[in-house]
DNA sequence: CGCAGCGCCTGAAGGC
DNA sequence: TGCCTTCAGGCGCTGC
């Protein structure tokens, strides 16, 4: 479940294998989730960027090439076609790499856009604050998680109150914060833990080169270490780090759910 | 218009 | 051993 850390660390390693060079020939699964790689044939990248989980590939005819990874997205490059079946896009670049997007799951996505214009991918056109920007701010957050009613860790999961958030940096940072997932009402002090919760899992992620629980990868194929670091995410039976009480899971939005009942309170 | 709920996918793991 | 069921979950879409 790649979340901003696993992102931001993909991105990282890609830089130096697209930047400025000329896709000269390009492949894809069928599905219109894939296809759209096989448009930039002829292009030239100008670089990479990240917005929240979305990885930005500028192009120099003034598109971008949007990649979402999904479960289980991997960028990998190859000098030979691998005989991975979860090959779903790849790009021959102008140095003679190739570059392949494999996703077993296939809930990744690759998308070109005009420009900035992101309206065809709703969650990336209405994307909240990079969590590390100035803008967001504790009176920020608090305000923003005051227009909805929704539990607070359905508000984090959203991608509209702050990018990049996904299912275990949500539990790790809501745990940290001493904040119980399906709070609804929070105070500007809480607002402001939950600000500095959420930038140090974050942070410590992309330190950790990302977590590995099965399937992510970096593009040179290592495992993140993150996975050794985590309170919460997926530690209910096991004894809090913080009071020893034995953590509860739970489901909130459809999503499996980790707190402490003792020291995570509403 | 906001939001809850569903569908997309496959492989691992557990039950019998 | 092998078959069947359950689970994991981000996001796009639909319908209330």
């Amino acid at each position: 479940m790649p979340e901003l850390p696993e992102v931001e660390t993909v991105k990282r390693g890609l830089a130096s294998i697209v930047t400025d060079r000329r896709v000269e020939m390009a492949g894809s699964h069928p599905s219109i989730k894939f296809s759209p790689a096989t448009t930039v044939v002829g292009a030239r990248f100008n670089g990479v960027n990240r917005r929240g989980k979305y990885l930005l590939f500028p192009l120099d005819d003034g598109r971008q090439l949007v990649a979402h990874l999904g479960m289980t997205g991997q960028f990998r490059p190859v000098s030979e076609p691998s005989s991975s079946a979860h090959v779903r896009a790849w790009w021959r670049l102008d140095d003679g790499t190739i570059l392949e997007f494999r996703d077993v799951r296939r809930f990744g996505r690759i998308a070109v856009v005009q420009g900035d214009d992101y309206s065809s991918l709703p969650t990336l056109h209405a994307l909240g604050p990079e969590p590390f920007d100035p803008d967001f701010d504790g009176l920020y957050l608090w305000k923003a998680l005051r227009s909805s009613s929704a539990a607070i860790k359905t508000q984090l999961l959203s991608q509209k109150v702050v990018a990049g958030v996904g299912n275990i940096y949500a539990d790790e940072a809501l745990w940290r914060a001493h904040l119980h997932p399906d709070a609804r009402r929070i105070t500007k002090a809480k607002a402001e833990a939950l600000r500095i919760a959420i930038i140090n899992v974050l942070k410590e992620g992309i330190e950790n080169g990302g977590t590995t629980l099965r399937d992510y990868r970096s593009v040179d194929g290592s495992e993140g270490s993150n996975q050794h670091s985590l309170d919460c995410y997926g530690q209910a039976g096991s004894p809090c780090p913080r009071c020893s009480t034995v953590m509860v899971r739970s489901v909130i939005g459809a999503r499996a759910t980790t707190h402490c009942p003792s020291c995570q309170k509403r």
